[in-house]
DNA sequence: CTCACATGTTAAG
DNA sequence: TTAACCTGTGAGC
């Protein structure tokens, strides 16, 4: 489930099983074998998230840059009696005598040095799970953008950590279509969006899933099954495509934009008309 | 069981 | 535009 959420809770369960302990590097499956024998027996430092980039820190000024990608996972145990071998393609597993974590199908794991990272992290937009993002420096590049907002939001060059589903749910939860210009969007309805995704995106790295749905329109509150669809309830739009929207019940539209599915509701989230125009 | 597809991104063609 | 990464889930047989 790797959107910025899920980068950020890694970060926290791998500073906490192994942060300042002298760990165990290796690359069972192979591809990060050269890199993994020198970090082999160091103290990692911390783990640190920007957006749905990691990096791992080891002792002098050493960093393992993941990305998950799509299929990507990194499985973080603790309190283990005995670590167990390996099992299947583990790219990269770090261990002490209690804990271990594997790290299995991402896209990027390299070892890299701090001007390394920091060239990363100067690539990526604000991140609105860091508390030092300056969301205005998004809106420079929303306000001026010929895109569909919904393409402006995944651009990661422009905000960091937001994927699909979240791109999904805010502009439901904000009632703007997808293919809406994004230069068309005021600063307040900005303002109104990062608010809601700092929110968001908390509860998501504090509960390790995504929860969009408002109280108000929980299965409970508009009296419909709870069962309804394979999310239990918990966000509007994604991945609903014809199931009835929980809030005015017509189908939930879906369509491609630059290779990934949009989905929204018709009628909550109606096509933008400028104010010259109507 | 096999198959298609997915919360993502880069590099090759 | 396509392949790569090669996981994990759910649908269908």
């Amino acid at each position: 489930m790797p959107e910025g959420h899920t980068l950020h809770r890694l970060a926290l369960d791998l500073t906490a099983a192994f942060g300042g302990r002298q760990v165990a590097v290796g690359s069972p499956q192979g591809r990060f074998e050269e890199s993994a024998a020198l970090l082999n027996g160091s103290v990692l430092r911390d783990a640190q998230a920007w957006g749905k980039q990691l990096f791992i820190e080891f002792d002098g000024d050493r960093f393992v840059h993941i990305h998950l990608g799509l299929i990507g996972t990194f499985a973080v145990h603790t309190d283990v009696e005995e670590v167990p071998a390996p099992v299947g393609q583990v790219r990269l597993r770090v261990a002490t005598a209690t804990a271990y974590a594997d790290l299995r199908g991402a896209i990027i794991c390299d070892l890299v040095t701090a001007e390394q990272r920091d060239a990363v992290v100067a690539r990526s937009g604000p991140d609105p799970l860091r508390d030092d993002a300056d969301p205005d420096r998004a809106w420079a590049r929303i306000s001026r953008s010929q895109k569909p907002i919904g393409a402006v939001l995944m651009d990661q060059k422009v905000l960091a950590g937001v994927g699909n589903v979240y791109r999904a749910e805010l502009l439901f939860r904000h009632r703007i279509h997808p293919l809406r210009p994004a230069r068309t969007l005021r600063p307040k309805q900005w303002r109104a969006m990062w608010e809601d995704l700092v929110e968001l995106m908390r509860d998501g790295v504090r509960l390790n899933r995504i929860d969009t749905v408002r109280p108000e329109h929980t299965p409970e509150a508009m009296g419909r099954d709870p069962r309804v669809d394979d999310h239990g309830g918990e966000v509007y739009v994604y991945r609903r495509t014809g199931q009835p929207c929980h809030v005015c019940q017509r189908p939930v539209r879906s369509a491609v934009l630059e290779g990934r599915n949009l989905f929204w509701c018709a009628k909550c989230q109606p096509v933008f008309r400028s104010r010259a125009a109507t």
